[in-house]
RNA sequence: UGGGGCGUCGCCAAGCGGCCAAGGCAGCGGGUUUUGAUCCCGCCAUUCGGAGGUUCGAGUCCUCCCGCCCCAGCCA
């Protein structure tokens, strides 16, 4: 976050409250649920408070919002605080609980009853729907509005004793049932929940709701800005009213932002687990999820989701920012810092018939080519190579600007190599391509060639020697559709078939056998890959398996909606 | 037909009454290049959802209208 970049409405607010001494340092949250793991949009809001905590000296807690025993778990608070880490934030002292403060909120519960601010109703969900009206309709007071501070103490005795069963009784707050805002009309503050907690264990069987929760967590622990997103902000007035009302420690002020949509995929806890469940992705660490778990096994860097979410607008419009301007952030970081590599993805074998007999000539390729510090590897050189079909055509009537690659009879230079001429070609009984041969152009390493030889163009190799086998895995977006969500229709429509294919039998440089997870590495000419980390329970073997986290912007004429032209095999 | 929020270039967005309406993404044109990558240069809103009004002057203030999003969980 800039410095000397516009701000925005919330740090306008800050400022504001520094400057009035109104707030002395600032203090920020970011609350997840562990009900799932998170997403970039979570990425958008991690990346906000902490980094307002960071701007203007104060300290950000990481809490998790565990009011609800039914639907989380230890799983998904572990993942969580793993991935906040990943992102690269340190929250201030330990991980906060909402379950740790259990004790505090039911006392706070009996300080509403013994004011007259709270009761215990006996209405069943079905008659309390009926009695809340409706967008247009007031409510009406619930039968059990009127009960002694006595009796409703004892009451919620009871719920909190595991006397009660599910669904028999809420301790409602009790405000108004005509208000305009639904969330006024004696909202629930506790619901019966005979069930275990995974962090509070068997202690309660009653939990309280976010409502009665959230504000008074954020006073507990003196948050100064709770920022929250948009659809919360009717959520505000029951927010300051609670507080307004309780002795609490100190005054939050809560904050609404527009959530992060993104093109081309989902971003709704519901929806991602919805995937998970049903098959249609391997698990919540798919390389195609846009949860932070998926990106990290697609090789997508912390830098890079940092960079993409300091370039978001906080605001309270509430649009879709394209996947490409996210692509173009992961783009940005992986060129700048990938090292390069090269691996030959569908394999074309390549005869060098002029090349000196069992010679193989050891080369030195730069790491990087605008970084030169980052060093050179060694790969060798032989008569047997490995280029991409792609790359290779024999029909002699492409010109040189529609297919800057190796075609019969023509000259191309080998990446870091020499320039070669492919001289014919070897077919199979089937008549299918086999095998190129071609010839080296002499004294072409790090020269260039003699007059009158103009290579097409440069491509990618690996020489039979220094070949390893490995499967590739390439993704693109996991939704065709720009906006899954839009319309009535089911998100799983948009689902993209080819979101996955895996190429198998791809020859990668010898380095590559070695690399690490979670290291990108540009497949010059082809993309950003990182070897599969294998997260989650899977396995696939050990073998080599690499993941394309993003292809390389392709700027080659293609006829729009076909394959690059005059390839062959 | 209740309440809350929002409408500035294809997308995101700055703008807080006064030079020709920032910037990023995408796109288009050109240059460099042993990655059709990167990099560099240039182009890309006489107009701010619409209509009135206030003002010497409005995207910025007022009025009305139109459109979109959220709220009727004992989810968060």
């Amino acid at each position: 976050m800039d410095s000397d970049k516009p701000r925005n409405f919330i740090q306008h607010i800050i400022e504001n409250d520094l400057a009035e001494g109104t707030v002395k340092q600032v203090v920020t949250r970011f609350p997840p649920e562990p009900n799932g793991y998170l997403h970039i949009g979570h990425a958008k809001s991690i990346c906000l408070n902490f980094g307002l905590a960071e701007q203007y000296g104060g300290v950000c807690n990481l809490r998790f919002d565990d009011t609800n025993p039914e639907t989380e778990s230890e799983e998904f608070v572990n993942a969580i605080i793993a991935d906040v880490r990943w992102l690269g934030f340190q929250w201030d002292g330990e991980v906060r609980y909402a379950s740790d403060y259990f004790e505090q909120l039911h006392a706070w519960a009996v300080h509403l009853i013994q004011a007259g601010k709270a009761y215990v109703c006996e209405l069943t969900p079905d008659q309390m729907r009926e009695y809340r009206g409706t967008l247009t309709e007031p409510g009406r007071d619930s039968p059990f509005r009127e009960r002694s501070a006595a009796e409703n103490l004892a009451l919620l005795e009871a719920m909190r004793a595991g006397e009660i069963e599910e669904g028999k009784m809420v301790l409602r707050a009790r405000i108004d049932m005509a208000s305009p805002n639904i969330n006024l009309r004696d909202p629930v503050l506790y619901r019966v929940k005979r069930m275990a907690h995974h962090r509070s264990g068997a202690r309660w069987n009653i939990y309280p709701s976010y409502d009665f929760a959230h504000g008074q967590e954020d006073a507990i622990e003196g948050v100064t800005h709770s920022i929250c997103t948009l659809e919360f902000a009717d959520h505000r007035p029951l927010y300051d009213w609670l507080l307004d009302n309780l002795p609490v420690p100190a005054r939050p002020r809560q904050y609404e932002f527009g959530r992060l949509n993104l093109s081309y995929t989902v971003t709704s806890k519901r929806k991602l687990k919805q995937l998970v469940e049903e098959g249609h992705v391997d698990g919540w660490d798919d390389p195609r999820m846009p949860t932070l778990a998926g990106l990290r096994r697609r090789g997508v860097t912390p830098a890079a989701i940092r960079a993409f979410c300091d370039s978001l607008a906080v605001a309270k419009t509430d649009g879709v920012v394209d996947m490409g301007q996210f692509e173009h952030f992961i783009r940005q970081d992986l060129n700048d810092n990938a090292p390069r590599a090269l691996c030959v993805l569908r394999p074309l074998k390549v005869t060098l018939g002029n090349w000196p007999a069992g010679k193989v000539e050891t080369l030195h390729l730069a790491n990087h080519p605008q970084r030169p510090e980052l060093g050179s590897r060694e790969l060798p050189f032989g008569a047997t190579l490995y280029i991409d079909r792609d790359d290779f055509s024999t029909d002699a009537a492409l010109s040189r600007k529609q297919f800057k690659r190796l075609v019969l009879g023509d000259w191309v230079r080998l990446r870091g190599a020499y320039v070669i001429r492919a001289d014919d070609v070897v077919r199979d009984a089937s008549g299918a391509l086999s095998e190129v041969l071609a010839s080296v152009v002499p004294d072409t390493l790090g020269a260039d060639p003699p007059a009158g030889i103009k290579p097409r163009g440069v491509i990618h190799w690996v020489a039979a020697e220094n070949a390893v086998d490995c499967a590739v895995r390439l993704y693109e977006r996991l939704f065709s559709a720009p906006e899954p969500d839009a319309g009535d229709g089911d998100f799983r429509a948009g689902i993209n078939p080819d979101s996955l294919v895996t190429l198998t039998g791809c020859k990668a440089e010898a380095n590559l056998g070695r690399a690490a997870p979670e290291v990108t590495f540009q497949f010059e000419r082809e993309g950003y890959f990182c070897r599969d980390s294998f997260c989650g329970d899977r396995d696939n073997g050990n073998r080599l398996v690499f993941n394309r986290t993003i292809a390389l912007r392709d700027a080659s004429p293609k006829p729009a909606g076909t394959k690059p032209p005059g390839t062959e095999g």
